[in-house]
DNA sequence: AATCACTTTTAGACTTATCTAAATATTTAT
DNA sequence: ATAAATATTTAGATAAGTCTAAAAGTGATT
């Protein structure tokens, strides 16, 4: 078993890795944990021990595949509960980080499985962050499409998954073309239409036709 | 602040005296938790220290006000989080108990409260117990009417909220008068209206026909 | 009112997670 | 390459919650 503690531990050092390779050192650990770095040493100790990292004494340290796993089941709670508080029970998404953070922690697979089913499935969470699926992936750069995209968000489409010579035609009148930068304006709740502003344009789409447009989010 | 295991105590205490009252004896209280009886007593003596309990050493315990207040909240959330799994996730009644366990130490009256209003305000949980409201009052018995009783249960009409003659002359053409007992046979999500039987006879009658209703659940 | 059965409390130990202070290792700068 | 600065670990304490074993209290029976 992996207590809430330990969680954290496993979260803390999943992050600062990803933003910086290695960076998952003592005293970054206590920072990001608001703990002591002697607090942080022996938690390490007992994270070894349970197999879940990598850890030379003074070096920094890495997850191991399972330490990865539980993280990313971590992160893939605290994302969908913000999601639920922010689209289910209106929250504003700037206060709903501390309650995720305890939400994070209920064990129940097929709780959070069925809450993804649920929420229909999203690969974003309310702060742009990615949601990893069930089987710990996160949402694929060519996974996206233009319905992922919140409201007031840019993004270059790459790509279609429609190939009909219809909806590549649709596309042309519309002056939509890869490498089209596309920003959603608005998203109807009513018909879930999209309406885009691209190249000083403006243009109303179906969430169909959004499906059916692969996009990715860092421009250039 | 009180701790999960704290909050996990005095709800026991709550339902121990509920069921008989005097009855949160040491023992029974170990019994409860799936604990020794020498944990209790360590605990008792520190929730007496906090002012959540009534304590004298060989006695039985009983709750104050605060330590009341603190069960109801955790009854509350568990029995809403519960109705959420059930009426959203659609998870079996006999499922939820273990998830809602966890659900229940949340903290967050906003959350609390959001969830309620969320699901409706639902009186009972999905084995019947009531759902106390925000103010922790448990639904009076004539604050419940008809619409609050789940599919295939039976009550006794006791009273009506719409005293209007065309509303009594309805109630008269279907025969139903006070003292009449009921049964819900169906509640049809569509439109949700009702599907009675009573008397031998069957009807059918609106959600706004039901909540003029007001019933009790304990028949004879 | 003395005994017996049962309940409850106390004493002392253990685990988890934390801390401060001191010791040791690593890195950086000269 | 050596000293100074910084990072990390160890040692020893503390608090919460639990346990076993032993002591003490309660209450029912005779």
């Amino acid at each position: 078993m992996t207590s809430n503690t330990e969680e954290n531990y496993l979260k803390a050092i999943f992050s600062l890795n990803e933003a910086v390779s290695n960076s998952a050192s003592t005293n970054a650990i206590a920072e990001r944990l608001q703990t002591k770095a002697a607090s942080v040493s022996d938690m390490l100790k007992k994270l070894k021990e349970k197999k879940l990292i990598n850890y030379k004494k003074y070096k920094a340290v890495t997850l191991t595949e399972l330490g990865t796993n539980i993280a990313i089941s971590i992160i893939r709670k605290h994302r969908l509960w913000e999601y639920f508080l922010v689209e289910k029970l209106n929250f504003g998404w700037d206060e709903v980080h501390e309650i995720a953070e305890q939400l994070e922690h209920i064990e129940s697979s097929k709780l959070t499985n069925r809450l993804d089913q649920f929420l229909g499935l999203p690969k974003f969470d309310p702060h742009g962050d990615p949601i990893p699926n069930k089987d710990g992936e996160f949402p694929h750069k060519l996974d996206i499409t233009l319905d992922d995209l919140p409201e007031q968000e840019s993004a270059r489409v790459l790509g279609v998954k429609d190939h009909t010579t219809e909806f590549l035609n649709y596309l042309n009148n519309l002056s939509i073309s890869l490498g089209t930068v596309v920003k959603v304006e608005r998203k109807n709740s009513f018909d879930e239409s999209l309406e885009l502003l691209y190249d000083n344009k403006k243009a109303s789409v179906s969430k169909i036709v959004a499906q059916n447009l692969y996009i990715k989010t860092d421009l250039h």
